[in-house]
RNA sequence: GCCCGAAUGGUGGAAUGGUAGACACGAAGGACUUAAAAUCCUUUGGCCAUUACCGGCUGUAUGGGUUCGAGUCCCAUUUCGGGUACCA
């Protein structure tokens, strides 16, 4: 018999599929261990060879733990809203789900072919109205929920309410929108729509008038996340603030929660720092500055309350309210000229642009500690949305507020000792402090550390200011003006919004006749008929963000069908939480905390029993593309191979990588490739061959370096797509696809296969193994489980061509030894090792087979080699049986010189021995 | 600008502070074959030496340092990749 991938795979996967090899099931009998993917997003072009390995590598993690006797969930589903579908239907009217379905089922066939063991009767869509029910439910919860800061848990919202009835807003501790001060009395002589306002401030998904980041291009608003640079990361189009009335998370309420987490994970350092500064805890002190000749007191945030001497002027941010209170009549005129040319740049614009701009409000504050009057400004720099939207500008030590100063020909006093503030400003907080006396408050000499813990002190003591930390965690903006969504599940009574009741619950997601804004600009959803409650209400025209259905999905592989909760508490209580969690580091800041702070939200309500979703995370690095060129030379159908090109005017183009091998053209297929390229001719190299150039760029359509997973599987098999995938490197890192070298695998898996048979001869033997086969598996045995539990799949492979090399030296086929190689291969080539599993005569399934252990005994060797160097140059070698202490090792070197106090004339100082390797002696 | 990560042959990559380059690709040579494919064997960091055997020097981005010993640890520099950006 011959290896051949397509009869083995197509039978296997059948056979795993009719007996359902892979479906799992409470177990209270073994521990659980759940390892999971990061869905994907079903795009159009289906999968590309980069997009499968992470997936691999999770699968060969879960295959492991399952033959360690682990009942393992490994579950698969789909992200299924999304612009991109939606952006289709725009131009073809074709309806999302039409095309989602197709791509969801393309994605399945590719995925299909790999042979993962993922329990697809646990599948989930975010698209599905019993799923998205889910999603639904946990907004109305939020809705119904705020965050109390005492307990540091959410509460329900009746609770506030309660408590606005008796005393107020007296005795509330919550993560609120803007500090309110209530009595009892107003609160119960408020209006419905009066209350309703109230209580946004303290909702944890709230209607909120915010500074948004409006997408013209795509008609929506899009979560910071989203945006980069300025531009939108699905289409690249410019972004601009805006202020509008959204629905909104309360994240920022779980800021330092989601910080502290942190510590308890699992997770690389590097991604923990990339959160805890989207997070950015800083802590510093609010103060307060009076403005001269009226009752307004400016409230600015600072992390520098030691520079307060050095303030020289303030600066309020363009949409500050501040703005319109301070500005003198003289200067208004002026003012609302700079604002209404901030308000015409794009975010973008504002970014590219880094002149010092700004305008003077006629108005003066008062240094609160040094009592000078400073003038007051506003400048774009200054964001509305950090802080309290107004500064104390420090310019000696502050390089924006510096740059002002330069521009507006402020004083700079300089408030540490030695530092030259006439070309820049000092930013560092190190030194001691100077200029810094004021009538109550001395800091001169002080170190800037203790200066700042001073000043901070003294400014809480006084009462101008409090001490206070501050996030630039942002509340999340929930709502998006787009059709392909989930429904929010809110209707509108007399300009209120009210949650519908849970029974209502899916709200289904509607029919419209075009997927674009109604002719007034309302959402696609405007356009939808009858959509309405039964009672006539108008229901909310927005849908849910993309991260709405991927922030809680792990929760419902645990019961996927559940009707009554979004997971049981058994199913919960059994699975708890992901143990493995594998996917790329773009979410870093998106999903991981999104799905965080939901997690946290539903741990608050008792929904779910662990706080943290994801113990572990490994970050699969990018598969990149490599493109290939071919060098036109101008003007002509002429192509010059690689290393002639220097001789010749040239222009490279992109070539499909698919009919080059090893940088070489395959010149018919390139001629037929196109119906330009028919007549080309070719100046070819070393007589015959014609050599490209290569690039590692991102992997797309456009510049030909797309490989399918599907013809790699059709050529070589599964299992070689497998083990090559692993084979490239270590799984975090990036690196670039390269079907060469692919070969390599699949040899390995040939020759594994001769061990097995010789035609249609079994060569399989019955018997005791040799020693030395015993040693060569067991190497393996130790190599291999050391090398899963570190992901370093990379170096097990070559262990298994080590081995197999050796086995087929010692011309060993023990059936005892080939057994435990195909037990340890399962996980990374199944399909193979399933088939030589029943060669050796077993009609169980190989992933149900014990993974073994290594026994110490046959890795011993009779006898040590050691080197001895003299001052670390080796001069010769010595023997000593093994297990030798290292105090016998350095006997027997020193022995074999005849003096043993001296070498070379010299005395011994010192003698090393580094265990089975090294005796270095010291002269 | 700030934060994080990386740099090893022609290529992908191995090396708990202990003989750098495992394993694989590619390349060169050879065997088998009418031929090709497939398979197998040998060589393969660079430089030098060589009839053969045995060799020598050098080498992990650059410059320093710690150590008996550094690809690995420390300091500085360069380059590349990722994240983030007026966050006060």
């Amino acid at each position: 018999m011959e290896y051949n991938h397509k009869d083995i795979e197509s039978r296997w996967q059948n056979y795993w599929r009719e007996n359902k090899t892979y479906e799992v099931n409470i177990n209270t009998e073994k521990p659980k261990f759940y390892v999971l993917d990061m869905f994907p997003y079903p795009s159009g072009a289906g999968l590309h060879v980069g997009h499968p390995l992470g997936y691999i590598a999770s699968d060969i993690y879960s295959r492991y733990k399952r033959q360690q006797g682990f009942n393992v969930l490994h579950p698969m589903g789909y992200d299924a809203y999304g612009l991109p579908a939606e952006q289709y239907a725009i131009q073809t009217g074709q309806h999302p789900e039409v095309t989602t379905t197709q791509n969801i089922a393309r994605y399945r066939s590719q995925l299909d072919k790999i042979g993962f063991c993922y329990d697809w009767s646990r599948e989930i869509r975010t698209c599905d109205p019993s799923y998205y029910k889910w999603t639904q439910w946990a907004f109305m919860k939020m809705f119904n929920s705020y965050y109390d800061t005492a307990k540091q848990k959410a509460m329900p919202i009746a609770e506030l309410i309660k408590e606005l009835e008796i005393s107020g807003t007296a005795n509330i501790h919550a993560a609120q929108g803007e500090e309110l001060n209530i009595t009892a009395d107003e609160w119960n002589g408020m209006d419905a729509k009066a209350k309703s306002d109230v209580l946004m401030n303290y909702r944890m998904a709230y209607l909120g008038n915010t500074m948004v980041n409006w997408c013209p291009k795509l008609g929506t608003v899009l979560a910071n996340d989203e945006v980069s640079e300025g531009v939108s990361i699905r289409g690249g189009y410019p972004v601009e603030q805006k202020v509008m009335c959204q629905w909104c998370l309360r994240v920022s309420a779980y800021a330092q929660r989601l910080l502290e987490g942190l510590d308890k994970l699992d997770w690389t350092d590097s991604l923990k720092e990339t959160q805890r500064n989207w997070i950015g805890r800083s802590e510093g002190a609010e103060m307060e500055f009076a403005v001269a000749d009226s009752d307004i007191k400016l409230t600015i945030f600072t992390t520098r309350a030691d520079t307060v001497f050095g303030v020289t002027f303030m600066v309020l941010a363009p949409e500050s309210e501040y703005v319109w209170q301070v500005t003198t009549p003289e200067h208004k005129a002026e003012v609302e000229e700079y604002i209404a040319a901030i308000k015409h740049k794009t975010e973008r614009e504002r970014m590219i642009d880094k002149k010092v701009s700004g305008v003077f409000t006629g108005a003066y504050a008062e240094n609160p500690l040094s009592g000078k009057k400073i003038p007051v400004y506003v400048s774009d720099y200054v964001l509305a949305g950090y802080g309290t939207g107004a500064i104390m500008a420090v310019p000696a030590h502050d390089s924006r507020d510096y740059a002002f100063a330069r521009h507006f020909d402020l004083p700079i006093i300089p408030l540490i000792e030695g530092a030259d503030v006439s070309e820049e400003s000092f930013d560092a907080k190190e030194g001691k402090m100077i200029n810094s006396c004021g009538p109550t408050l001395d800091l001169n000499g002080m170190d800037v550390k203790d200066a700042i813990k001073a000043a901070k002190e003294y400014v809480e003591k006084v009462g101008i200011g409090k001490v206070k930390v501050n996030y630039r965690l942002r509340d999340a903006i929930f709502s998006r003006q787009r059709y392909w969504g989930e429904p929010f599940p809110v209707y509108y009574k007399d300009g209120i919004p009210y949650m519908l009741d849970e029974k209502e619950l899916p709200l289904q997601l509607p029919e419209v006749d075009k997927y674009l804004p109604t002719e007034t600009g309302e959402p696609p959803l405007g356009r939808a008929k009858n959509w309405v409650t039964t009672d006539g209400c108008a229901l909310e025209l927005c849908t849910m963000p993309g991260f709405a259905g991927s922030s809680a999905y792990y929760l419902r592989y645990m019961d996927p069908h559940n009707d009554e909760a979004l997971v049981s508490r058994e199913a919960n209580e059994y699975w708890q939480n992901v143990d493995l969690y594998v996917g790329g580091t773009e979410h870093a800041t998106g999903h991981l905390i999104y799905s965080r702070f939901w997690n946290k939200f539903l741990y608050d309500l008792g929904a779910v029993c662990k706080d943290e979703p994801f113990q572990k995370l490994i970050n699969q690095g990018m598969i990149q593309g490599r493109s290939n060129f071919v060098y036109r030379v101008k003007d002509t159908n002429t192509f010059v191979s690689y290393n002639l090109r220097k001789d010749y005017d040239v222009t490279p183009i992109h070539v499909d990588v698919n009919i080059v091998t090893n940088d070489v053209l395959d010149t018919d297929k390139f001629r037929a490739w196109r119906p330009e390229f028919n007549d080309a001719q070719f100046i070819l190299e070393d007589g015959d061959k014609y050599v490209c150039g290569y690039a590692v760029e991102k992997m797309s359509k456009s510049m030909f370096n797309v490989v399918n997973p599907d013809d790699i599987v059709d050529r070589y098999g599964a299992d070689t797509l497998r083990l090559y995938e692993m084979f490239l490197g270590p799984v975090e890192q990036s690196k670039p696809w390269d079907t060469n070298g692919i070969d390599g695998v699949n040899r390995f898996i040939k020759r594994l296969w001769n061990l097995f048979y010789k035609g249609d001869e079994n060569l399989v033997t019955d018997g005791e193994p040799t020693k030395e086969a015993l040693k060569s598996i067991h190497k393996l045995i130790k190599k291999v489980t050391q090398d899963i539990e570190n992901f370093s799949y990379n170096t097990s492979i070559s262990a298994f061509m080590i081995c197999v090399n050796e086995l087929t030296q010692q011309k060993c086929h023990n059936a005892k030894i080939l057994e435990q190689f195909v037990i340890l291969l399962a996980p990374f080539a199944p399909h193979v090792a399933e088939e030589l599993w029943h060669t050796l005569g077993h009609d169980t399934t190989v992933c149900d087979a014990q993974w073994p252990k290594h026994n110490e005994e046959y890795l011993k060797e009779d006898s040590v080699k050691y080197t001895v160097s003299v001052n670390g140059k080796p001069r010769f070698n010595i023997e000593v049986p093994s297990g030798t202490v290292p105090a016998e090792v350095e006997k027997t070197a020193l022995a074999n010189e005849a003096a043993a106090k001296w070498i070379d004339g010299k005395p011994i100082r010192k003698v090393i021995v580094v265990p089975n390797k090294i005796v270095n002696i010291v002269i």
